[in-house]
RNA sequence: UCCUCGGUAGCUCAAUUGGCAGAGCGGGUGGCUGUUAACCACUAGGCUGGGGGUUCAAGUCCCUCCCGAGGAGCCA
């Protein structure tokens, strides 16, 4: 019976086979112990020449590192095991050789190791990191499916900048130019008219040449969009929804991030409300702290490590100088130098995970806008429909996964959140 | 684009004031019946990123180019 190496402890005293990878070897005299890995864990099979055949101890003794095998024996439960529990190996078969396997147990270089992302994700720190990637994913989907969002993913391709402001990469597109999106955000406007409450979840894509840990050129991104939903709306959507996704990460994958020696104390922390503070009283905690910020500017990274060492937990800030956010945030009406957006930043110096905000909803202020940022009106009067039919207050938000990602696992670079990343001088593998 | 740091064996790194190119891991060979990144012995392995220069002598100093890292800017 095939069983997979999580299962190994519902199978004492049974025999049973399992497939995989050798993860490492050590040897005694006349018995060899085989690290195994399959995916679900490490076992540790131990071979002991007197049990097997002398093909099968030829097999156990040329084992390399990675090599495919399957290898069949019984299940018993041993201490001196790690993980508690050991194949004793009856029989060995050699699925595929591994010759020189580039990554050894001891310690390689980033560059080293990103060259070989392919092989990298073998490791165990790598399968720890990806499997709360992919808790993460499951949880921000299961958020909205079981709130009466509905999917509405946006376009990759699109004609032109949602904001101004940042580099897009550009594409030929039969004889027209086309761009990869920077934000799903301008369709989810349209879906939220439609569905009333929507979010898309997808890559997107940014052609900054921005080289630090926080920045990937491709990367993905979830964007909820509500109808007749404010800013403090919004506000309560995001420390709701980033409680719950940290909660389930927590619940679920909590021997990953032992794995990763992650503090659990600093993420059971975060729990509503969190601390919403304007633009200005961040401002005012900045020139305390005397940082070389500047008023009117945006908050560089070592301002937001200041701001979100403040607290314990993430921290809001919302009501931006207008002229630092992008056209389609709504003018706060108590002060129209503001706009009504939203940046939440994770603990620990993490930066920023979440951007969003509640929309300009008046057909004049958006006309004025688009004069004002120089956009292409003829690319908006699609967007501008959604104000002449019906319009309405509504926000939203979008959240970095993989950021999200780094700072629940709690590691430095964002690199290794996704399988395959691509940086500014990373197009392989 | 700018700033800073780096490039030496397959990998991670060392090499004093400019003075014989080294170690650990990995590979190979042998040893060991409870190993825990096992251990012990032996062994192979080098155009010191490329080019130019200074010097009796350059991994080391100078110029230049290439490659990488993470920080600024910008952002999630």
């Amino acid at each position: 019976m095939r069983i997979y190496i999580d299962q190994a402890s519902g199978h004492v005293g049974e025999e049973v086979e399992i497939a995989g990878w050798l993860y490492n070897k050590r040897s005694s005299g006349k018995l060899r112990f085989l690290i195994l890995r399959d995916g679900t864990g490490l076992m540790q099979a131990t071979v002991s020449q007197a049990d097997v055949s002398e093909e099968d101890w030829a097999v156990a003794d040329e084992l390399t590192q990675e090599s495919s095998l399957i290898a069949t024996g019984t299940i018993t439960e041993d201490a001196r095991a790690p993980g508690g529990y050991e194949l004793h190996v009856k029989s060995l078969q050699l699925v595929g050789r591994s010759e020189d396997y580039p990554i050894t147990p001891k310690e390689h270089g980033t560059e080293f190791l990103l060259d070989r992302r392919h092989l990298w994700v073998r490791s165990q720190k790598q399968h720890a990191i990806l499997r709360v990637r992919a808790e993460v994913i499951s949880a921000i989907r299961d958020y909205f499916d079981s709130r009466g969002y509905v999917l509405f993913d946006a376009p990759m391709f699109t004609p032109n900048a949602v904001e101004g402001t940042t580099t897009l990469f550009e594409t030929e597109y039969f004889g027209a130019r086309a761009y990869l999106t920077q934000s799903g955000q301008l369709y989810q406007e349209a879906g939220c008219m439609s569905l009333g409450k929507v979010y898309c979840f997808g890559p997107t894509f940014r052609a900054e040449k921005s080289k630090t840990r926080r920045h990937l050129t491709e990367f993905w991104m979830v964007e909820p969009e509500v109808a007749f939903m404010d800013l403090d709306g919004v506000m309560e959507l995001a420390e709701d929804f980033t409680q719950e996704v940290v909660a389930r990460v927590l619940d679920r994958r909590g021997e990953e991030l032992k794995t990763l020696e992650r503090n659990i104390a600093a993420l059971e922390r975060v729990k509503k409300p969190f601390p919403r503070i304007t633009y200005d009283e961040a401002a005012r905690i900045l020139k305390e702290k005397g940082t070389d910020f500047t008023y009117g500017s945006d908050f560089g990274g070592a301002d937001e490590t200041v701001l979100a060492e403040q607290f314990d937990r993430p921290v809001m800030i919302h009501r931006w100088p207008a002229g630092i956010k992008a056209f389609y945030m709504k003018r706060d009406p108590d002060d129209p130098t503001r706009s009504l957006g939203v940046d939440m930043l994770a603990p620990e110096g993490y930066g920023e995970i979440i951007g969003g905000g509640q929309r300009e909803d008046s057909l004049e202020e958006l006309e004025k806008r688009i004069e004002e940022h120089n956009l292409p009106r003829k690319f908006f009067e699609w967007y501008l429909d959604l104000r002449r039919y019906g319009t309405v207050p509504h926000s939203g938000f979008g959240l970095g996964l993989e950021r999200t990602v780094a700072w629940i696992c709690g590691i430095r670079h964002i690199r290794e959140t996704i399988p395959f990343p691509r940086m500014m001088y990373r197009l392989e593998p």
